[in-house]
DNA sequence: ACCTATGTTATCGC
DNA sequence: GGCGATAACATAGG
């Protein structure tokens, strides 16, 4: 699941489950999502201190304990975050586990490994050290402009280049490409002045409807593109049928009628 | 058996 | 240096 609106829901999670609790322990059942880390520095950095503060940049979550010590995790396709009580037992999937004075667990969890956790020294040093462009709920319309004119490329990939703007993947991109009815393709120097603006006006009000939905897309409106995001499904405003292409190996799709 | 899947990244060729 | 395409990572489901 995790584009933006789903971290948006873990962060929401740790802020309402996890502040201000001494951590007693990190288990870790895969080092494999550990990144720059291991098991043991994680309990020496982390253990008899609490998380201050949750932060959210992109698709990134940081859980700052407000000393320098700062842990990042990453979802990938599949990971996912729950608090768990003490009774709960760890599952096949759970990789990283942040035990509390009170027994109960933050957990990480992926199922395909594809994600990180690591530390950092704070959420600042974290977005510079990785490159990360502004989140894509915070950037500013003169910016995202200034930004998509000095890309290259096309617009579906821009809008999911991380280092120009953090948070947007496959699923939100193809929704802000159908509503603001561009083909995915297009180049963006083919883009007007107006177009761009209303990707902007598009990927904000998409993005924080979703984060107000719980990023459930069974709780989207019926004319959401993630709706009926499968080939061959009808176009909620055209009735067309939904197309499938693919770009660098990765699949996208678009509604032919709507999007030229 | 084969193809596909919400993400990122190393590598190769141009 | 940079861009694009591709494979790779690991697992489940159609």
């Amino acid at each position: 699941m995790p584009e933006l609106p789903d971290v948006e829901q873990f962060k929401k999670l740790a802020q309402k489950t996890s502040l201000n609790k001494q951590i007693i322990s990190v288990q870790v059942t895969n080092d494999k999502v550990l990144e720059g880390t291991d098991q043991k520095k994680l309990n020496s950095k982390l253990n008899n201190k609490m998380f201050r503060s949750v932060y959210r940049h992109g698709k990134h979550l940081l859980l700052d304990t407000e000393e320098n010590v700062c842990m990042s995790m990453h979802f990938g396709m599949s990971g996912s975050l729950r608090y768990s009580s003490k009774e709960e037992k760890t599952g096949n999937y759970d990789r990283v586990i942040v035990i509390f004075a009170n027994r109960e667990k933050l957990v990480y969890t992926s199922k395909r490994l594809l994600g990180r956790v690591g530390m950092c020294r704070n959420p600042t040093q974290f977005i510079t050290d990785n490159k990360l462009g502004p989140d894509a709920l915070s950037i500013g319309k003169d910016e995202f402009a200034k930004m998509m004119q000095h890309k290259r490329g096309n617009v579906k990939q821009a809008l999911m280049d991380q280092t120009k703007i953090a948070g947007i993947g496959n699923h939100y991109s193809d929704e802000i490409l159908y509503q603001a009815e561009i083909f995915p393709l297009t180049p963006v120097s083919e883009l007007s002045a107006a177009q761009i603006d209303l990707l902007y006006l598009k990927m904000n009000q998409i993005l924080r409807t979703a984060n107000k939905l719980g990023a459930d897309v069974a709780k989207f409106p019926q004319d959401w593109f993630l709706k009926f995001r499968k080939q061959g499904e009808k176009c909620s405003k055209c009735k067309s049928r939904v197309e499938k292409g693919k770009i660098s190996g990765r699949s996208f799709y678009y509604c032919p009628g709507c999007q030229k």
